[in-house]
DNA sequence: CCATGCTCATTCGCTGGCGAACTATTCGTC
DNA sequence: GACGAATAGTTCGCCAGCGAATGAGCATGG
């Protein structure tokens, strides 16, 4: 699947050095190839995300609130649960996240007025700001990866893995 | 690009809902696509993995530790920071897997006899076998969701994956 | 041959997150 | 309407990992 390009990254590596070990394991190098590089792409996504979060001066676990807050159905508004099941942390982590965000200023919670146990998040001015600057951030270096395919291969690339990750939430 | 599939998955609805909202911000539908499935999958296969570990009873940073020091290149054997270097933690944190890991029997330090700052870390026999037992739930998981894809289809992208992984590993 | 600097691993104090217990409020039902 | 069950959010004790400091051992230049 290299023959027309002799180049070696890191899953090639890894495939061939480990295809002869797998002793009574399956082992498909398609899938592991496709496994590793999908593993790899996410994590430098991660990485640029962190490089982003660097610049503006945001944690990441207040830039993981703010942008969840940011691109549900209401923006900018949200109970602390819907949060937590949302991000998948418990509400206790919940709590410390926005502990901290409150504090910096970037959102602020008020008691709801029909069901006093509720408790509104809702987003200031400046968290909308600062979530901003780290989204323009964190987009230039993911287009920087995605622009070595051609406008044609990357359709290419996003219905084949859309026919896996409509498989995936198919199961759920 | 869904012409001739109607149905939508999270990245589909998540791009639609955003497009129009990306105000003075760089927007491409399929890059955002492409960004938001490769993390998806990526979620899916540490959820695979999770569930993995519950079968065998292994703990998630266990595993880590014991696949890198089989996966290596001189498997079963290695240095504490020659692993903390390659999961990327730190030494102190290292120090604390290989506790928990030694303390269950998994493998076991053994002082240099040349260099006497150093140890020597080397996987035991019950490691070697439930890392393996690990595993192969872990492939069967994957192959699952990867197989929903032809082979020929496997083959594109896997190298449509590999122009992006190269391009990432040519800037380090 | 020893003194100074470097390397390897560990210990120590701190942080973010988890699960479980707790408080306050609302709902359901009798 | 009153009381048990359910729900929302917070507090509390614990755990894995980090950065900085520490200790122990090697290496090299004067």
């Amino acid at each position: 699947m290299t023959r027309d390009d002799p180049a070696e990254d890191w899953a090639d590596r890894h495939v061939a050095r480990w295809r002869d070990h797998w002793i009574d394991v399956h082992f498909e190098d398609d899938v592991e190839a496709i496994v590793v590089r999908i593993g790899r792409l996410a994590k430098h996504f991660r990485t640029v995300k962190q490089d982003a979060l660097i610049e503006t001066g945001l944690q990441d676990f207040e830039y993981d609130t703010l942008h969840l807050l940011m691109i549900r159905d209401t923006p900018g508004q949200a109970s602390p649960s819907a949060l937590a099941a949302d991000l998948e942390i418990s509400n206790a982590g919940m709590t410390g996240r926005l502990d901290a965000l409150e504090k910096n200023g970037w959102i602020q919670r008020r008691a709801s007025a029909d069901d006093r146990r509720r408790v509104d998040v809702e987003v200031t001015r400046a968290g909308v700001a600062i979530w901003r600057r780290a989204m323009q951030l964190r987009g230039a270096g993911e287009d920087e990866v995605v622009h070595v395919l051609s406008a044609e291969e990357r359709a290419t690339l996003a219905a084949l893995l859309k026919k896996m990750t409509l498989s995936v939430e198919a199961g759920e």
